[in-house]
DNA sequence: CATAAGTAGATACCGATACTATCTAATATT
DNA sequence: AATATTAGATAGTATCGGTATCTACTTATG
C-alpha cells in the first residue's frame, strides 16, 4: 500500500507519518522508484503500536523508539525485555544521593524481602518506589507506604495473569510485543480500575443520596 | 516567611513559584506592602503538593490548577472529590461515538456489572476503559481483557486499604487531600509495584543464569 | 543613613516536544 | 497530456513549563 492509504488505516496524517519516519519508530517502506516506497501489513501494525504507546502510554517520542528498538532487537529474552522496557519507562533516577531516599530505599528493600521478590539491586523502579515515599513523607502522608503490602499481593496476582497471557503467545517476538504492550496498556488499565474500584467503594459506604 | 525561604524548602526556584503564582496555583502570600509578601506553612505545603502531582503524577499544570481548586471548594465530600479528581485526571474522551467504542464499553460494563460495582453510567473512566480494550484489539491483543477481571479482584482489596487510609484522616480537607495524594502517589507506586512484580515472577520462570 | 540585597508584578524570552506545512523533483494515474 | 501523488528536505508552528529581565520599590546591614 502506498503512504495515503497507510495514513486512511492508521488514522494517522501523512505528514506525522513522514515525522516518524524520520525519527526512526517506523522503519522505511520499500523503494519501488526513486519517489515511491510501499508499506505492507507490518507497517500499519508498528504505527498503531506507535499511536498505543503515544496516546494511551503517555510515552514520549524518544522513548517510544527505545521501546521499539528493543522489540526490533534480533536476540531477545523475556526477561531482558521487561527490564529494557522498565527502564525506558521510569526516567533516570536523580543524581543527588539525599539522606531521606537512602532511608526510603531501605524500607523499598524490606518490602521485597517481606514479599521475598527476586529483583535485581539496580532495578529503576526499586528507586522510584522510593521516591514516592520521599514524596509522600514530605506531604505528611507516610502512612501511605503502608499500604504497600497490600499493593504488593494485589500486584502478584496481577503480574501472574499478565505472565500467563503472554507466555501463550507462541513465538518469541509475539511474546515480546505483549510484554511492551500488556506493560502500557495495563498500566493505563489498571489505573482507571483502580478508580472505578475506589468510586464503588465510596459509593457504598459514603453516598448521601 | 519571604518568598526566598519558600524557594529554599521547597527546592523550588523562585521564579518557578511566580510562575505558580500567575498560574493560580498557589495563593498569593499576604501582603505587607507594595512588594512584600509573607508565605506560611500552608504555602509550603501547598507548593510541595503541587511538586508531587508534576513530578511524580507527571500532572500538567492546568489539570493541577483543576485538582487543587476541587481540594479548596469549602463543601467537599469524599465521593464527590473522587470524581472530580478521576475527572481532573482522564483526558476528555473522544468525540466521535465509534462502533468499536460502543462494543467495548458494552464490554466494560458487563465486566463492571460481574463484579457487582456500583458506577455512574458517566464515570469517565469506564469510557478510558473501554478506550484501552479497542486499542488492545487493534493490537491483536484483544485478550488482554480477560485479564481485566483479576485486576479488578486486585483493585478491589487495594481501594480497601486506600480507603482505609484516607478513612482515618479526621477532618474533611485532611481526608480530601489524602484521595489527591493516595489516588496520584497511588498510581505511580502501583505501577512500579506490578513492575517489580513482573521482574519477580520473570525471574523466577524464565531466568537463563 | 547610605548602600546593598531582596521583592512584587509585569513582560519578554527560551528550549523542548510533537507535530504541520511547503517546496522540489520525480513518478503514477486517468 | 494533464492531474494527482510521492519521497525527502527544510522550515514553520503551537503548546508547555518554565526563566530572565526590568522597574519601582522596601528591607537589611555596615
Amino acid at each position: 500500500m502506498r503512504i495515503a492509504e497507510l495514513s486512511r488505516q492508521a488514522g494517522v496524517s501523512i505528514p506525522t507519518i513522514k515525522y516518524y519516519l524520520r525519527e526512526g519508530l517506523l522503519p522505511p517502506g520499500e523503494r519501488t522508484n526513486r519517489n515511491q516506497a510501499q508499506y505492507d501489513e507490518p507497517h500499519l501494525e508498528r504505527l498503531r503500536l506507535i499511536r498505543a504507546l503515544i496516546d494511551v502510554g503517555k510515552l514520549p517520542v524518544a522513548t517510544v523508539r527505545e521501546v521499539l528498538a528493543t522489540l526490533d532487537e534480533p536476540d531477545i529474552s523475556l526477561h531482558k525485555v521487561l527490564g529494557t522496557v522498565s527502564a525506558s519507562l521510569s526516567e533516570p533516577t536523580a543524581s543527588t544521593p539525599d539522606d531521606d531516599l537512602v532511608a526510603a530505599r531501605e524500607d523499598v528493600d524490606a518490602l521485597i524481602e517481606r514479599h521475598g521478590w527476586q529483583i535485581a539491586e539496580d532495578t529503576p523502579e526499586l528507586d522510584v518506589l522510593a521516591g514516592i515515599i520521599v514524596r509522600a513523607r514530605q506531604l505528611g502522608h507516610a502512612h501511605i507506604a503502608d499500604s504497600f503490602d497490600t499493593y504488593c499481593e494485589a500486584a502478584e496476582s496481577i503480574a501472574d495473569v499478565d505472565v500467563g497471557y503472554v507466555s501463550g503467545l507462541g513465538t518469541v517476538e509475539n511474546v515480546v510485543e505483549g510484554v511492551v504492550v500488556g506493560t502500557v496498556l495495563g498500566d493505563a488499565a489498571l489505573a482507571a480500575i483502580r478508580r472505578l474500584a475506589h468510586q464503588n467503594l465510596s459509593a457504598r459506604r459514603f453516598a448521601e443520596s
